[in-house]
DNA sequence: AAGACGAAAGTGGTTGA
DNA sequence: TCAACAACTTTCGTCTT
C-alpha cells in the first residue's frame, strides 16, 4: 500500500533530504519530519567532519530498517479511540515497547558492526593483508563494540584503528598514513580512536619496530635478502645506541635500509626509498646521519 | 643533469603548567 | 586551555657524482 496526502489524497510524495521531510508533491503539505537517513556519512563530530560532510550527498536508500513506515507503539497509554487502558492491557503494552526497543537497539548495532566488517575486509585486501590480519581486527572491532567504545566516534575511524592494531599484533604493521590511505577517515581520527581502543580493552601493543618493516621496504624496492639482513643488522645496532625510539618507526627503518642497499652496491636514491616508506628525503638522511655517526665501522666490516 | 646535502621556516600533535 | 616543545615536512640554494 502506498502512503498517500492526507490533504490532497496525491501519492506523488517528494523526499526533501535538506531538512528531513517527506513533502506531498501536490500540494506541497509535509508529512513527516525526520525521515534522513542516519548513515555514518552524516554524523559530525568536529568541524573538521562537517566540513567535508557534503561529500555523502542524499543517501542513496532509507537504511532505516522499516523505512519509517512501521507502526510504533507510542508512550501514550490510549488506544486508538483515546480510551484509558485496564492494568493488563498496559503491562503488555509496557512489555511490546521493550521489546520493540530492544530489537531496534540490536538490529542497528549488527547493522554497524557489519558495515564495519566489511570496510575491515576492503582496507585490508587494498594493503594485501594476509586473512589472519582480518579475523585479529574484526576480533579487536567486535570487541570494542561489546566495550560500547563505538559512541561518540565513526564507524569508519574504529574499523580503521581495529585494522592497525591488528597489523601490529601479527607482527606486519602497516604505518598510520598507509591505513589512512585506503580508509574513509581521517588520520588523526584513526590515532585517536587507536589510542583509545588499547586503553579500554587494556590491550597493550609494544611500539612497532624498525625492524618489522625491512622486509616490506626491501620487497617494494626490489632489494636482495641480503640487503634485508644487513639492515636489520644496522638496525640492532642502532637501538643499541638509543637512536631508534621517539623516532617513527619507518623513518628509521627506510634509513637503514638505504645505507645496506648503499653498503651493498645495490643503490637506490633517496627518492625511492623516501617514497617506499611514504616519508620524506630529509627524514631518512637525517635517521642516516645519525645512524652512520654512529656505527661507521660497520662501512668497513664488508 | 640527477642526486645528495643541509639550513631555515612551517606544520600538526603532545605535554605540562 | 594555552604555550613550549620535539619530530617531521616543505622549500630552496649549493655541492657532488
Amino acid at each position: 500500500m502506498k502512503a498517500a496526502c492526507p490533504e490532497c489524497g496525491s501519492t506523488r510524495l517528494v523526499r526533501d533530504y535538506g531538512h528531513g521531510e517527506l513533502i506531498c508533491g501536490g500540494c506541497g503539505y509535509v508529512m513527516a519530519e525526520r525521515i534522513m537517513d542516519l548513515g555514518p556519512e552524516w554524523r559530525a563530530y568536529d568541524q573538521e567532519e562537517r566540513d567535508r560532510r557534503d561529500r555523502a550527498g542524499a543517501p542513496m536508500t532509507l537504511t532505516i530498517h522499516d523505512k519509517g513506515l512501521a507502526t510504533v507503539i507510542d508512550w501514550r497509554d490510549r488506544d486508538s479511540y483515546g480510551k484509558g487502558l485496564t492494568p493488563e492491557r498496559k503491562a503488555q503494552v509496557y512489555r511490546l515497547r521493550k521489546w520493540q526497543l530492544r530489537a531496534r537497539v540490536y538490529e542497528s548495532l549488527e547493522r554497524n558492526t557489519a558495515f564495519a566488517l566489511s570496510e575491515i575486509d576492503r582496507m585490508a585486501s587494498q594493503l594485501g593483508l594476509p586473512r589472519d590480519v582480518r579475523e585479529a581486527a574484526a576480533r579487536i572491532y567486535r570487541r570494542a563494540v561489546e566495550s560500547r567504545m563505538i559512541r561518540g566516534r565513526s564507524i569508519e575511524a574504529v574499523a580503521s584503528a581495529a585494522l592497525y592494531a591488528a597489523c601490529r599484533e601479527c607482527g606486519v604493521p602497516r604505518s598510520l598514513e598507509e591505513v589512512a590511505e585506503v580508509s574513509r577517515a581521517r588520520k588523526k581520527e584513526i590515532g585517536r580512536s587507536y589510542r583509545f581502543i588499547l586503553r579500554g580493552l587494556s590491550l597493550h601493543l609494544p611500539p612497532a619496530s624498525p625492524a618489522d618493516y625491512v622486509p616490506r621496504l626491501a620487497s617494494e624496492l626490489r632489494l636482495s635478502g641480503e640487503v634485508q639482513s644487513k639492515a636489520v643488522e644496522i638496525l640492532r645496532e642502532a637501538a643499541e645506541r638509543g637512536l631508534v625510539s621517539g623516532r617513527e618507526p619507518v623513518g628509521v627503518a627506510a634509513a637503514a635500509v638505504y645505507i645496506a642497499a648503499q653498503m651493498l652496491g645495490e643503490r637506490r636514491t633517496q627518492r625511492q626509498v623516501a617514497e617506499a616508506a611514504r616519508t620524506t628525503e630529509v627524514t631518512i638522511r637525517s635517521r642516516c646521519t645519525a645512524i652512520c655517526g654512529s656505527v661507521k665501522h660497520l662501512f668497513f666490516r664488508g
